[in-house]
DNA sequence: AGCACGCCGACT
DNA sequence: GTCGGCGTGCTC
């Protein structure tokens, strides 16, 4: 008799904790138990989750009594040691739950929720003299709809705590909750039409086609076979099976193959095909490097013979996507997976469509946009290490957390990006930072692309600890746009200002819609007015839950919060002293576009921001309408930085460089030039410069000089004295920790608590606590305290440091109720 | 995160 | 009295 062992597995869950909880193992589940497969386990009073499994072991856990695993549901690990080491790291690295690491790296078809499903009782014989009124309504509720979940009731009886209505129903055995597991991915399958065995050679097809011509009735039948054929489905004694819509698209009648199954002549079969669209045949014509890309290209390989990263610093337009095409074949052609990241909004651009064109179905596209089903598929596929396809993979920071097996070459485009950095929800990781960690799991190198690379990354470079590469020409030696400034101070002065375009940016864009060129203008801001005010008495109005002033949308006519989405209709008098003398202050994408037609008559404009832009085409069908030119003015947000190329844009207009400049975050001057630099490289064609106007208060602030002079390396050095002198990155790493809390006098006591506490550990490098920008959101008030450390301080001692501190001042019952929000290194 | 338990104010 | 709000603690 063999010995029966008692095996335990620890099993992450989806749930912000820490910890693993562990498992007992049923007997007959014993064999299947392995690292990295995905089980469904008891968790809390009745509730399953599906966690994974990170470690089969058999220590008899003491202090509880565990439970038993429940079901498994994969065969194979799902997810690989080294994702899991990466988990680990970014869990570690940016102080989050596991869990909640997991949820970020999975694709949510993974996860099986459970939701708690109330069902009325098989006898349940409708008695309702024994119900209360709330019983019933939800018994009746029940009666239309058979199924409901405790949100649904919870919403009908219109009170939160339900639980003893249900509990009472269940006794009185009136329903019944079902635990449902809901698995939601299901391959796509189609029918295709394959030719049966028996008939899989020339002499047998040529005998069976005599056959069928010879009978007038089997001519529907002939001509389906010749469809089939035609279509490659029998090519030099292989047969292929061919999708049945394509054939019957074709002239084939549906009926006939039916018939033809029927006779065992073909096969009708349902198969899973690929839910990523079809992609043309690769195009495999590259274009030829001019010398520079070449020397690049030469320079960054010799550079990855030391260097593990490398930042290529080209300007926009020098063409960095050639090279990184050569740079992802030579990838391919050693049988290497190559990642390939982009800020999200990147993601819909031409970029994409260029690479397709390169690599054809070789790429998959990993992106949010994308629908679920397509996500499982490209990790599927990279997991079973099928080689035939996505072993490119462009995506999103989130594509960090699929399943290489053996990542050549890390691509980061746009390394600057703030996108790049998730702050909510948990886990606050940043996605190049984290290709660079994953990097070394696979020993793969990075290359980091940017006109304007982040202060870090440039840091780094100049220090060593990176290599570094340059383009610093435009590609076929197209000129840089030449970069003017509007001095709003003065042209106020002078009374020449037109609402709030300058004229001398007026004169700038007739000219350009005289030669029929077209133009961007970038105003980093939403909506209408941001504010409005009383004239008399200053009044301005605020959402009820935040502590900002509301947006006026004008198409929708509300005011609205950013930051919570509560929305009212405007006041036609002002609440405090009735006066109706209501003016507009600011200015955003969407009075920019009204005042435009006012000035500009018959010009034909366009907005692109986020509220254009939330339908899932209208980004693409926007850029499209302007590459075809039905579009005068692009007016957006920071959606017209990234990556548009359009070669018929002779002038860009930047509308309140101010307002970037003064904004209170140490990154604002480096936002700024990013900005300005990036949207000024959107003007200029191949035969002629372009132009690009700024308008400002302060024409002679050094970030817009650096801007005009196309002069990073001069903002770079400036910048980098001022981040010395004030103990900023790159010299320093920042945690900020945000406390939130309803009632503000509490708020302040807790946040000066932990100050304290973390000052005991850091000193003087803790600074406040203080108020952020915002100091209320959703009803609750936030504190922001910050933590700046010299860079070369240990990461996991800090971190250890400040956990402890951390978990020291929830231990006092006083502070239980507040939340700590942890951000490390913030954008 | 969800969910149960338990303590308090505002109603039948 | 008790219903339902909300704060607190726990989940293998």
């Amino acid at each position: 008799m063999e010995e029966r062992k008692t095996y335990f597995v620890d099993v992450i869950l989806p749930v912000p904790i820490n910890n693993a909880f562990t498992y007992r193992v049923p007997f007959e589940m014993n064999d299947f138990m392995k690292t990295g497969i995905r089980v469904v386990v008891p968790f809390g009073r009745s509730k399953l989750q599906t966690g994974i499994i990170v470690k089969v072991h058999e220590v008899v856990p003491e202090g509880y009594q565990s439970k038993y695993v429940e079901a498994v549901l994969d065969e194979f690990p799902i997810i690989t040691g080294k994702q899991f080491k990466l988990w680990n790291w970014i869990s570690e690295y940016y102080m989050a739950p596991l869990g909640d690491v997991m949820n970020a790296a999975l694709p949510s078809n993974f996860k099986l929720g459970s939701e708690t499903k109330v069902l009325i009782h098989p006898e349940y014989e409708g008695n309702s003299e024994i119900l209360t009124d709330r019983e019933y309504q939800v018994v009746e509720a029940l009666e239309v709809q058979s199924e409901l979940d405790l949100k649904e009731i919870s919403d009908i009886l219109g009170i939160k705590t339900i639980q003893p209505v249900i509990k009472a129903l269940i006794e009185k055995r009136v329903i019944i909750t079902q635990e449902d597991l809901k698995q939601k991915y299901a391959p796509k399958t189609q029918l295709f039409v394959e030719l049966a065995k028996e008939y899989q050679s020339d002499e047998q097809l040529k005998a069976l086609i005599d056959v069928l011509s010879e009978d007038k009735r089997k001519k529907k039948q002939l001509d389906a076979i010749l469809t089939y054929m035609q279509m490659g489905g029998f090519k030099q004694g292989i047969s292929k099976p061919i999708l049945r819509s394509e054939l019957v698209e074709k002239g084939a009648s549906a009926s006939s193959f039916n018939t033809l199954d029927k006779d065992g002549i073909l096969k009708i079969k349902r198969m899973e095909i690929s839910r990523l669209m079809e992609r043309d045949e690769a195009d495999s014509a590259f274009k030829e490097l001019s010398p520079d890309q070449q020397r690049a290209l030469d320079e960054i390989r010799e550079s990855f013979v030391e260097k593990d990263v490398t930042l290529l610093h080209g300007v926009t337009g020098s063409g960095k996507t050639e090279v990184y095409v050569e740079l992802i074949q030579e990838q391919l052609d050693k049988g290497k997976q190559v990642l390939f990241l982009l800020p999200e909004i990147a993601l819909t651009t031409q970029l994409i469509q260029r690479l397709q064109k390169y690599f054809g179905d070789k790429i998959g596209v990993y992106h949010s946009r994308f629908n679920q089903n397509e996500r499982v598929e490209i990790w599927n596929s990279l997991l079973h290490n099928d080689t035939t396809k996505f072993q490119i993979v462009l995506g999103a920071r989130s594509a960090v957390f699929l399943p290489f097996r053996n990542l050549g070459l890390i691509i980061v485009d746009e390394e600057h990006e703030s996108s790049f950095k998730q702050y909510d929800p948990s886990p606050r990781y940043n996605g190049r930072d984290t290709a660079i960690v994953l990097r070394a799991f696979h020993g793969a190198k990075v290359l980091l692309g940017s006109a304007t690379p982040a202060m870090e990354t440039y840091f780094n470079a100049e220090e060593g600890k990176y290599g570094l590469v340059k383009l610093d020409k435009r590609f076929g030696d197209i000129q840089m746009p030449e970069i003017f400034t509007a001095n709003i101070k003065k042209e106020k002065m002078q009374k020449t200002m037109q609402s709030d375009f300058s004229g001398f940016l007026v004169e700038h864009m007739k000219k350009a819609l005289e030669n029929k060129e077209q133009i961007i203008l970038f105003q980093n801001r939403r909506g209408y007015n941001p504010v409005w005010a009383c004239e008399v008495c200053g009044w301005n109005p605020n959402c009820k839950n935040c502590d900002v002033s509301l947006t006026y949308h004008k198409n929708s006519n509300i005011l609205k919060c950013h930051y919570c989405s509560y929305f009212t209709p405007p006041v036609g008098a002002c609440p405090k002293c009735q006066s109706n003398r209501l003016k507009m202050i600011g200015f955003g994408t969407e009075k920019i576009e009204d005042e435009l037609s006012i000035i500009l008559p018959g010009v034909r404009v366009q907005r692109l921001d986020l509220d254009t832009t939330r339908q899932k085409n209208s980004y693409e069908n926007i850029l499209n309408d302007f590459d075809a030119r039905k579009i005068d003015i692009l007016v957006g947000t920071q959606m017209v930085t990234k990556g548009l190329d359009f070669d018929n844009v002779s002038l860009v207009g930047i509308l309140d460089a101010d307002m970037m400049l003064n904004r209170p975050d140490f990154r604002a001057f480096e936002r700024s030039y990013q900005l300005m630099s990036q949207v000024a490289g959107r003007s200029g064609r191949k035969t002629k410069r372009g132009t690009v106007v700024i308008q400002t208060y302060d024409p002679d602030h050094w970030i817009i000089q650096h801007v005009i002079n196309h002069d990073y390396m001069g903002f770079y050095k400036n910048e980098l004295i001022e981040r010395k002198n004030y103990f900023y990155p790159p010299f320093y790493k920042m945690i900020n920790l945000t406390l939130k809390h309803r009632d503000p006098n509490k708020l302040e006591v807790m946040a000066m608590d932990l100050a304290d506490r973390m000052k005991q550990a850091f000193g003087s490098r803790v600074l406040g606590p203080e108020f952020p920008v915002v100091k209320r959101i959703q009803n609750s008030y936030l504190k922001v305290i910050r933590l700046k450390v010299e860079r070369d301080a240990s990461n996991k001692k800090v971190k250890l440091l400040l956990q402890q501190k951390i978990d020291d001042f929830y231990s006092v019952s006083y502070n239980k109720s507040v939340r700590v929000i942890v951000d490390v290194d913030p954008s």
